[in-house]
DNA sequence: GCCTATAATGACACCGGTTACCAAAATCAA
DNA sequence: TTGATTTTGGTAACCGGTGTCATTATAGGC
């Protein structure tokens, strides 16, 4: 490895910024900027930090020399005298990678042109250790803060570790999980609550829901809202209509099956299923069934995967802004810190997609 | 904000470790345990980077030391003194969620119980700046290096910035881009082969292709695989049966309807997609024309996205072990800076699996 | 025009590690 | 036993910023 040349640390910048320099080179330090403006180093980092204790035309002097040189503070110098890295964890234990992925982009969209960066950690909630292990993550790096998207938003326990640990976290939930100030909201309900109504206007009554595991307060949201769509069409949720799945396809797959094998006149015209991955199962089941969709099965999801608009018929869905979401949950963080003020609660609202998976229920 | 209690800095740990410390507890640092140990700090320091210049006997001592203590040197520090910090950035494009989240699951595989962390930053190798941006963040990060998939791998110029700027990297392509030292390979054209193969042996002759966009390199590996694979059973590539797609659904069911739009005696029988998200399209396309797949239509993916085994009839398709090709990078990208020894390349093959997409072609 | 209150600025130690360099101790040869 | 050589440990300076507090400019009051 080259190593780096041994020139003079505290060398003109000038001197080295005309080179073409094929080794590393030697980075504009704070103190070149001071020495340039003829100031303290403290006054310059006073302009990096926008400390209103510099009088303006200073500021300005400092600004010019530190645009003309191109000076970025260091980050891990920074971070050493801050006691605190510039750095933003999201710990997830979501499956969908398009889940992921979205909410990544959009808490980049809020990083892009800071100083922070965005560290990324999966993690099995279940695993022996797991709290031992974000503590131990969360300390050493010394975050700035995290973000915690479903499910492991909904785990109290982490939450005070965090707490304890002095880290600033932003919670995405679906319900009210802690002070309004750590939490993005997600209506989950009224996504649920609109597939239900989607389904009662198109004139099914026989409306079975397919749930997603009880340990998820998601699912609990979205049957609340599931009972309350149909309520406001005066249709009560027949216990029969309603079944635990995992949020998996095979879940969906085995779920479907029940209802299938029910009897014509009991057997449901519609399914609202907790998430598109479980809906997906059902157009299989339904397929073996020898149902067609939408014709004998009106079927909706929930999340609006890729998935839904590629199968055959398009997925009538429930679409949540990830994206959005994730934007949200950065700017929260960063404005924690920046500002004490009070923050008014943030929620999403999700809006349901119809495709072609839904239709009036076949007379009969 | 709380402010952290100012006891005494020197304070001997065992005073604290008994408090339940609501506080942010005040850490560990080299400096204690090198009370602790009896040693000067600059032994533990040898200790902490295994340097050889340490009897067994003292190693022995600060370890356990340290062990007692729970110590972890401090990152930022380390960085700072290094002048490299324990980063590793992902710079990716890929749209695929399925292959990014692989992809950093893999990477964090071998991160896991390392000092290293992942840094993730997805761009657009099209937007104006983009070098200029990747080279501001790899120099300001002072990143331990990088992990370049494709389609970023295939920049030569990203490549060169990335040497200039000191930082080590490594890409993973289907083609020898680099010194290997640098390089996961990933025998796309082996898996296009397999799957040219798979269609030949069922009997088709009339099979077509829809190919990724000429500007990504891998698809110009899956085309020769694939003119490679039919050639293997004496069949030539007919020009009207090739097709350029945008690795999109929407490309896959426009080119398909090309084919299907042929008269019966020239249709191809069988279609070999780029990606399964062309694949899919292609489903779409067979039937809307009333096709059958796979009775009127052999359909072969590429990537075995969620969506190959979730769509009907589930699709035939190449699985490129991501999570391991990530895990690999990782490696190799550790293993460049800890020992100075040759690399030999690595490369992974990629396998088809079969599903229900295919099938003998129907005689006509 | 002088004195004090307040706003700007600077000096210096410090964050928690590392490297450079030197001193002390241990080992070895003569 | 002594001196040369190898280990090993210690000290000081440094990485590039920030905090604290003293000091110096500026402004306002009389």
């Amino acid at each position: 490895m080259a190593k780096a040349p041994k020139s003079t640390p505290g060398m003109k910048t000038s001197t080295n910024a005309g080179a073409p320099a094929r080794a590393p080179r030697s980075r504009v330090t704070i103190n070149d900027i001071a020495r340039l403006a003829e100031v303290s180093k403290k006054t310059v980092s006073r302009v990096i930090n926008d400390s209103p204790l510099v009088r303006e035309d200073t500021r300005e002097k400092v600004k010019a020399v530190i645009a003309e040189h191109g000076f970025a503070p260091d980050p891990q110098a920074r971070a050493l005298a801050f006691r605190r890295s510039f750095l933003i964890g999201l710990i997830y234990d979501n499956p969908s990678p398009q889940y992921v992925v979205n909410m990544q982009r959009g808490i980049l969209d809020t990083l892009e042109d800071t100083s922070y960066q965005l560290v990324v950690r999966p993690c099995d909630r279940a695993a022996p250790g797991f709290h031992a292990k974000i503590r131990e993550f969360v300390e050493q790096q010394k975050l700035f803060g995290v973000i915690l998207p479903p499910s492991v938003s909904e785990d109290d326990q982490l939450a005070e570790i965090l707490e304890e640990a002095g880290c600033p976290y932003v919670r995405i939930a679906s319900v009210a999980l802690d002070e309004p100030r750590n939490l993005i909201r997600t209506h989950d309900s009224d996504g649920a609550r609109q597939a239900a109504r989607h389904l009662a206007r198109l004139g099914h009554t026989r409306i079975a829901h397919i749930r997603g595991p009880s340990s998820f307060r998601s699912s609990h949201e979205r049957l609340a809202g599931f009972r309350q769509g149909l309520a406001d069409f005066g249709i009560e949720l027949d216990g029969g209509l309603l079944l635990e799945g995992g949020y998996t396809f095979d879940s969906g797959v085995a779920c479907a099956e029940k209802f299938l094998a029910m009897p014509p006149a009991k057997r449901p015209t519609a399914v609202f299923c907790g998430n598109d991955e479980m809906a997906v199962g059902v157009y299989q089941a339904a397929r073996r069934a020898g149902l067609e969709v939408p014709g004998d099965l009106s079927i909706v999801g929930y999340d609006d995967t890729p998935m839904a608009s590629r199968i055959w018929p398009p997925l009538t869905t429930v679409r949540l802004p990830i994206r959005d979401m994730g934007k949200a949950a950065a700017e929260l963080l960063i404005l924690k810190f920046t500002q004490r003020g009070e923050t008014k609660p943030i929620a999403f609202t999700p809006e349901i997609v119809e495709r072609n998976s839904t239709a009036k229920p076949r007379k009969s």
